[in-house]
DNA sequence: ATTTTGACTTAAG
DNA sequence: GCTTAAGCCAAAA
């Protein structure tokens, strides 16, 4: 398998479950590459596959939620979130709810 | 092959 | 709490 970088990240990203999120760095970790988060933020950006791939499940490492070129941007993102049962806090995910753990 | 960019992260003021 | 600075990585031009 070519097992690239970006093609870790979009398997790890469609991983996510509904109702929890993920963070740029988490998923750099995953991917295989630590530190990586620009580039998995990269990724998104130039990848906007919705419906392939839940990109509206990646916040930043605060929770806050970053980017989104689709709809809306954030607001779109922040009522998709709230809608599959992620905790808010405010404008920002609860982590220590909805972060996912991996697995 | 080199340069630029960017939806990051952390630290410091 | 917000802004600035620097560090970091991979993809796209």
């Amino acid at each position: 398998m070519s097992t690239t970088f970006k093609e870790q990240v979009y398997a790890l990203t469609r991983r996510i479950p509904k109702g929890k999120v993920a963070t740029y760095g988490q998923l750099a970790t995953l991917a295989g590459s630590p530190g990586a988060a620009r580039a998995v933020g990269g990724l998104m950006r130039t990848n906007p596959d919705i419906p392939k791939t839940p990109c509206h499940r990646v916040v930043a490492s605060d929770g806050s939620l970053t980017g989104y070129s689709a709809g809306h941007g954030i607001k779109t993102k922040r009522q998709m979130l709230l809608t599959e049962g992620v905790s808010f806090k405010g404008q920002k995910v609860d982590l220590s709810q909805s972060l996912w753990k991996g697995r």
